[in-house]
DNA sequence: AAATATTTTTAGATTTGTCTAAAATAATTT
DNA sequence: AAATTATTTTAGACAAATCTAAAAATATTT
């Protein structure tokens, strides 16, 4: 199946949209998501549809099929690495990687993937934390929950963000939080959420419900 | 200039058919190249010209503007770039690289090049032994020539491949040619072109018209 | 259950890159 | 210099991806 740019980046969102295929996803949220009229994105799902990417009931959402899911899979296996090596090979930065992995995640060819991957030593994350799948789409990564949900007094380990913008990195840089960081949590203020942690250095930060909904964690 | 793939691509194929810019190129000529019709041609062209990229007076063919030239030695750069990395860090043999090239030309990002160039040790030659234009579109390697015009009892060495199909660089494979490889020129025969070269290695090797106009060499 | 609001689809355009067939221009041959 | 051939351009069409505006379907409120 040759798939376009364009295609791939709709079976990309739906996939994520959907929560890896767990439930169905509105003409709307997509629109939103591709920054593109409703009108576009009722184009393009029956197009999709026609390709067998996902199983559409007019006006009841849409919901990604398995041979979907794989792409969506292959494509997102792509941008990760590409992002792995801008950060490991080419010293970017974890908040100028996502753009440009955007445009390398549609090259077609997959020794040039099979040769990054060998080169990359067969990365299991991504700079920000997200899991790589492997050749068959295979994810082998814990579960991992929002900073927020975490009680007062649990011990755990910043393991990914689920925001890559440039703006909320560079905020987490500002504050010293990183990948791997342990902490221990202090306070948890029932008025605006806002959280108080203590990080493995003995400092101690204050986060907002806006950061901690945006970070994820691993029990320790 | 915002432009699509497809104009870089007939860009590309202009300054090279125009000898970089030394003489103009026919519709023909470049649909040829390109694989598409002369009316497809022509209406490129026309966009071409609109952006300024080439000087066009109907049906008297097409001129490569300053900024066509700076565009397509950008692409060049990227390309050749690209190829050096695939061969240098991936491990690919130089003749696979050309079709993946061909698609990561077209990455946008300047910091993704700079620093490619920096990884790679700012390499002056891709794989086949082309130059590789500088930021600024410079150029700085010496004269090459197709070894078919080399006088017998000449020494020299292969710096570079006019072809870069799959096909040449395996036959060349199979005869053990080698950019960086020493000669001395033996016999040139006049009825089919073909020459007889002593290699360093002591090893004398035949090659016919169709492989000796198809390697530049530089004399020693 | 109506009325109203929201969501989704369709209708009809537009832009980009392509095509074939026909017309126009230029080059070559007689 | 005409006639013929070759090259190039134009005319008209199509597929992909997008849009706005209007219509249709669904969901929510009264
Ligand atoms: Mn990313
Ligand atoms: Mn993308
Ligand atoms: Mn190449
Ligand atoms: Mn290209």
């Amino acid at each position: 199946m040759n798939l376009s740019f364009t295609e791939e980046n709709y079976i990309k969102a739906i996939y994520h949209l959907s929560d890896a295929g767990n439930k169905a996803v509105n003409t709307n949220t997509i629109a939103d998501e591709m920054n593109t009229a409703a009108a576009s994105v009722s184009d393009m799902i029956r197009k999709l549809s026609d390709k067998d990417m996902i199983v559409y009931k007019k006006y009841h959402g849409v919901n990604i099929s398995d041979q979907g899911k794989s792409v969506a899979l292959q494509v997102i296996r792509k941008h990760r690495l590409w992002e792995v090596f801008l950060v490991e090979k080419l010293n970017f930065h974890w908040d100028e990687v996502h753009d440009v992995a955007e445009q390398l995640e549609h090259i077609r060819s997959p020794l040039l993937i099979k040769r990054l991957d060998d080169f990359l030593e067969h990365p299991k994350i991504d700079p920000h934390g997200d899991p790589i799948p492997d050749e068959n789409g295979n994810i082998s990564i814990g579960p991992q929950y929002p900073l927020l949900d975490m009680k007062i007094g649990t011990n755990g380990v910043i393991t990914a963000v689920e925001n890559s913008t440039s703006k909320f990195l560079k905020h987490l840089d500002n504050k010293g939080i990183r990948l791997g960081i342990k902490f221990v949590i202090k306070d948890h203020d029932e008025f605006d959420d806002s959280m108080q942690l203590e990080l493995e250095t003995g400092e101690s930060i204050f986060l907002s419900k806006q950061v901690s909904e945006n970070l994820l964690v691993r029990q320790i």
